[in-house]
RNA sequence: GGGCGAUUAGCUCAGUUGGUAGAGCAGCGCUUUUACACAGCGAAGGUCAGAGGUUCAAGUCCUCUAUCGCCCACCA
């Protein structure tokens, strides 16, 4: 006869479905009010020893430009990973957060969002008022990333929070910047910039949007005594030509390379020398190219190689600046007509094609980009640093090649040498308000009474504050956001103090982050460590795949498939949302998520609890300290789990996290689960109290190393359980978060 | 144009130093048995893009081809 069933006397919350959004809330409250997340706390309270190995992680900050999306959740999840194993493994583990001011992205969405509410651009506002309203707007935005950072569970010490744009931090660029700029790495100079004639803006190579658009290709000579027809889309800067360029190889103009001609193009007076140039395609037009320095990029290379003069024709409107009345103030579109017209009166005009040709627009204003050539401030990358006999180039290749930083997955070293090769100058000065303002101060002398006779001059003073005396001025750019990023790691330790902190903590252990900004931000982490510290600014770079949707599309927000990760934890948990990021997401590979996925693992959670709820149902009656290490089962059953546990801590070392979460979650479910469970009913049903005592001790031992193997990848539901577990003397007042990795345990032993 | 990668079950993807092809989801059949139906048991499903090569042995290493994707440069 079957005994009858009485519900199990345990903690009443069991006997319920698990509840993820209650449980973790509470859960990362309580951890937070342990104030464990900072290792000085770990030291103090004896969780780890006072003389651990350091491990830090600096987070990478989030743009303030509004919330967190899953690509964020992805990194935050890889990072907490890391930090809670290192943690339960006895280091001195520092997760590090903050956020990034963001500047271009962060001024102009506020600036969009005035324009579109109020119907002002920044200039009716002005710039302090301006500033004010964006660090308003910023504040809000971090404290919602803040927010969405706690309930993904990142285990990160906000007593040591940081933002690139704060007092220390504006410390640390300024004293950067005047060392560059004495030691000779930083240099203002000319250059062809995107500008943005509709936005009045400069704008970054990767705001631009390239459109294919229909375009007439002309082909005409400048005069009737000049040798080479040349052929160009844009005939009304060609009153800006000063050479044409050939390739050393054409055999076509060999004899006219040197050749230097006077005309008359247009009514402007234009002076052309014909060069030999490598750049130049043979096989494109007739094989000439009319170099017109001031308006293109490669044109301005080539005026550089070839000492060229580089008169400006288009202003800063797309209006022209040169030529006699027909030309002067028109618009580029009208001057080109006009040109064109005269081109055909006096039958210079060869051919007129059609052609289809990428057209640079800017993405925020869709105004057609004008290269305008203009005074900008620039770090050189192939300039020997004083002392180093060495450039900063050499910096941030030897890094890597030398094996000092490991790139993960590896092949992104080979992306990582390719575009140091290529690598040029890099400005650094931006047009807009919000950011680093350039710690530069300049005032002519003539305003300042001395010199008398001479002829006005400016002065130039570079240094972390104002200089003392009247008329300075402060250079109106600000920095690229990217300069103040590539001092993260150190500077958010105390640089240029020389702090506890860094030297603890510096050089960080590992940096995870998307490797879209590889360029943008870990080469210029490089090259500023190397600069400054002379070491590398971490020893492991994981580089953390793009996530999609289940379509396979980037998240954006003109899609609107965006997925907030509080509408997951509110959904599923975010133990759920954590767990769907991880499993199937090697380093470095894009993954889709979809909501389908993300509920398998929040039943895993509920399976969780139940294998808990079915364990402490035998609890009362069942010794829990019997000794199960020489019972045959138990013993081989324990052996197995071991291996599996050594298997996903090598997994876990070698960063292969997608390996680790899902062997761990294929274990709980069907190893123990499916297969320990079932196989216990039968001890648990029998007479036999002595093979329950042992059955039910080999259970709770087991679970407790499970679960707690379990915790750096899904920390909340693990967490909850722990409190429920019975626990040894040495455990009794610890949480999980602080426990000891099971491997470790055993070692100990 | 230069560089990097991908192609494995219906879908999404793992597969570590070469050693008998794996998971999740979906689908199919059975089971509402005292942890859990957010469940269990069972079965089905693959010439590992194609061709060639190295090897005792290739999803894995090499060469070529096809298709797809990403990054950089960008046409005067």
């Amino acid at each position: 006869m079957k005994p009858e069933y009485q519900e199990p006397n345990i903690d009443p919350k069991l006997l319920a479905p698990y509840n993820p959004t209650e449980t973790e809330r509470r859960i990362y409250k309580m951890w937070e009010d342990s104030g464990l997340f900072n290792p000085d706390i770990c030291v103090e309270k004896g969780y780890t020893a006072p003389d651990a190995k350091p491990y830090s992680i600096i987070m990478p900050p989030p743009n303030a430009t509004g919330t967190l999306h899953m690509g964020h959740a992805l990194g935050l999840t890889v990072q907490d990973i890391f930090t809670r194993y290192k943690r339960m493994n006895g280091f001195r583990t520092l997760l590090l957060p903050g956020t990034d001011h963001a500047s271009i992205a962060t001024q102009s969405k506020v600036e969009k969002e005035i324009q579109k509410n109020e119907k002002k651009s920044r200039h009716d506002l002005g710039r302090e008022e301006m500033l004010r309203r964006i660090d308003e707007f910023v504040a809000g935005s971090r404290k919602t990333i803040t927010e969405q950072t706690k309930i993904i569970g990142t285990s990160c010490d906000w007593s040591r929070e940081a933002f690139t744009l704060d007092k220390e931090r504006n410390i640390a660029v300024n004293t950067l910047f005047k060392k560059m700029y004495d030691d000779g790495l930083i240099y203002r100079g000319h250059r062809i910039v995107n500008w943005d004639p509709k936005g009045q803006t400069t704008i970054a190579d990767d705001e631009i949007v390239y459109e294919e658009r229909k375009a007439k290709l002309y082909t005409f000579k400048y005069s009737k005594d000049f040798p080479i027809a040349i052929s160009t889309t844009r005939p009304e800067t060609k009153i800006g030509d000063t050479a044409v360029a050939v390739n050393p190889d054409d055999t076509r103009y060999k004899d006219l390379v040197g050749k230097e001609y006077d005309l008359e193009f247009c009514g402007v007076q234009i002076h052309i020398k014909i060069i030999a140039d490598k750049e130049v395609d043979m096989e494109f037009g007739t094989g000439a190219l009319g170099v017109t320095p001031a308006h293109s990029i490669i044109d301005w290379e080539i005026a550089d190689r070839h000492n060229l003069p580089r008169p400006q024709v288009i202003n800063e409107y797309a209006k022209m600046m040169l030529g006699d009345e027909r030309l002067l103030g028109k618009k580029t579109t009208e001057a080109r007509e006009i040109i064109v017209e005269w081109l055909r009166s006096e039958s210079l005009l060869e051919k007129e094609e059609d052609i289809t040709q990428n057209i640079s627009t800017a993405e925020r204003t869709g105004g057609i980009v004008e290269p305008l050539p203009k005074l900008q401030w620039f770090v050189a990358v192939n300039k020997k640093i004083p002392g180093k006999g060495k450039t900063l180039k050499d910096i941030m290749r030897e890094a890597v090649a030398d094996k000092k930083i490991t790139i993960l997955p590896e092949h992104f070293e080979k992306t990582y040498f390719h575009w140091i090769e290529n690598l040029r100058d890099w400005c650094i000065s931006r047009q807009i308000w919000y950011g680093h303002r350039i710690p530069v101060w300049y005032r002519s002398t003539d305003a300042h009474g001395r010199q008398n006779g001479k002829s006005s001059e400016i002065e130039t003073y570079c240094g972390t504050t104002a200089p003392e005396g009247e008329g300075w001025e402060q250079d109106a750019d600000t920095l690229d956001t990217w300069f103040s990023s590539g001092t993260w790691t150190f500077s958010t330790l105390g640089w240029p103090n020389q702090t506890k902190d860094l030297e603890t903590y510096h050089p960080t252990s590992l940096m995870i982050h998307a490797y879209e900004i590889l360029f943008f931000w870990s080469a210029r982490m490089i090259l500023m460590t190397g600069y400054v510290l002379d070491t590398v600014p971490f020893h492991t770079l994981y580089l953390t795949g793009v996530i999609r949707d289940n379509q396979g599309r980037k998240f954006s927000k003109s899609l609107g498939n965006g997925i907030d990760p509080i509408e997951i934890a509110e959904k599923f948990g975010s133990d759920a949302g954590r767990m769907a990021l991880i499993i199937g997401a090697a380093a470095g590979t894009d993954s889709k998520i979809d909501e389908n996925k993300i509920k398998g693992y929040k039943n895993f959670a509920n399976k969780l609890w139940n294998i808990t709820r079915f364990i402490l149902s035998y609890q009362e009656g069942n010794d829990a300290q019997a000794d199960f290490s020489q019972s045959v089962y138990e013993k081989e059953q324990y052996e197995a789990w071991q291996a599996t546990l050594a298997d996903v801590t090598t997994d876990i070392e070698n960063f292969r996290l997608h390996l680790a979460s899902e062997k761990l979650y294929h274990y709980s479910w069907h190893t123990f689960a499916d297969i320990l469970l079932e196989d216990a009913k039968a001890v648990f049903l029998s007479d036999d109290q002595h093979a329950k005592n042992i059955r039910f001790q080999f259970l709770i031992t087991l679970w407790k190393e499970v679960i707690t193997a379990l915790h750096p990848f899904i920390p909340f539901v693990t967490e909850e359980i722990w409190s429920l577990l019975p626990k040894d003397e040495q455990e009794k007042d610890a949480i999980l978060m602080v426990s000891v990795w099971p491997s470790q345990r055993i070692n100990k032993q």
